[in-house]
DNA sequence: ACAACGCCCTGAGGGC
DNA sequence: TGCCCTCAGGGCGTTG
């Protein structure tokens, strides 16, 4: 289930294959993925194809290739013109980018394919269908996002994150813990793998109150999102399934490393205590029933 | 406005 | 063996 840090292997993983190329061709294999086009198919391959691609860029599980737009391309130098648009990339639960030689044998999941001016693909492979992709305008700005990424909250990896702002917001809400920290407006890049495990070592309950919350105990909890997602990002995200892999198509190796996520009836990595799953928000949450209590009364409250 | 629920989608895996 | 049911869950549209 790709979160923040599987989105980044694959941004890194775009950044030497992909900037500075061209597409030559569009083939959409499926439309499901394409089911915010506007326009369908026709007008994602029309806006997509002689595009020049930029720096990939991300916010939260989004990421983008910003498209310089044939029409305004000096001389094909891809630098010299500003994007107007962006392909944006969702990966959603299954999706993976890959980039391969165009003679590579075609995955069967295989939903759109974008041939490059080298003779490599970008392919975008999705069992399940829940990615997105579409052609988007990009909005001017200091951040340059594309519209439909304009409601998504900063990541706490942003460099213009910051936590008070985050903290000050979530002493408002009127909702728990682990809702909130799936709520990609108020913070994004957080997944159901990445929420538990920073629950865990924040040693606070999913279902903790939000409405105020100390300001100390929402700066624990942040520094240590902050910490999971850098070092998922270190190992090369979370692998399961084989669902997520990089961009050749490689799997991370964070699993191995989780502390409480898909551990049940395991030893909690701290205390020893087995580890919880409960259903919440019709999702599976992992705790440790021992060092995650809801009690009022806690020395690390 | 904010909060919460249900839907989309496929394949793996369990039960019988 | 094979069929059917359940589960996995991110984002968003709808509802409250």
């Amino acid at each position: 289930m790709p979160e923040l840090p599987e989105v980044e292997s694959v941004r890194r993983g775009l950044l030497d294959l992909t900037a500075g190329r061209q597409v030559t061709d569009v083939t959409v294999l499926h439309p499901r993925l394409l089911r915010d086009q506007p326009g369908g198919p026709p007008e994602f391959a029309d806006r997509l194809r002689g595009g020049l691609l930029g720096t990939p860029r991300r916010r939260g599980k989004f990421l983008w290739l910003p498209v310089v737009d044939r029409t305004d391309q000096r001389l094909g130098v891809a630098q010299e013109a500003d994007p107007s648009q962006a392909l944006v990339v969702h990966l959603g639960m299954s999706g993976q980018v890959r980039v391969v030689v165009a003679a590579a044998p075609m995955h069967p999941h295989t939903r759109v394919v974008a041939a490059l001016d080298d003779g490599y693909e970008i392919r975008f492979v999705d069992q399940r269908m829940f990615g997105r992709l579409r052609m988007d305008e990009l909005v001017p700005g200091a951040d340059e996002l594309p519209r439909s990424v304009s409601h998504i909250a900063r990541d706490p990896l942003d460099p213009r994150f910051h936590a008070r702002v985050l903290v000050d917001r979530l002493r408002l809400r009127r909702t728990v813990l682990k809702r909130a920290l799936l709520d990609q407006t108020l913070v994004s890049g957080i997944g159901n793998i990445y929420a538990d495990e920073s629950l865990w070592r924040a040693r606070l309950h999913g279902e903790r109150p939000t409405f105020g919350l100390p300001v100390r105990t929402g700066n624990r909890l942040l520094a240590h999102i902050h910490d999971v997602l850098n070092e998922a990002i270190s190992a090369g995200g979370t692998s399961f399934d084989a669902l997520y892999v990089n961009v050749n198509g490689e799997s991370g190796w964070y699993e191995r490393d989780l502390a409480v996520y898909g551990r049940e009836g395991l030893a909690c990595r701290r205390c020893g205590t087995p580890v919880r799953r409960s259903v919440f928000t019709n999702r599976s949450s992992f705790t440790c029933p021992s060092c995650q209590r809801l009690s009022v009364n806690r020395l690390t409250a």
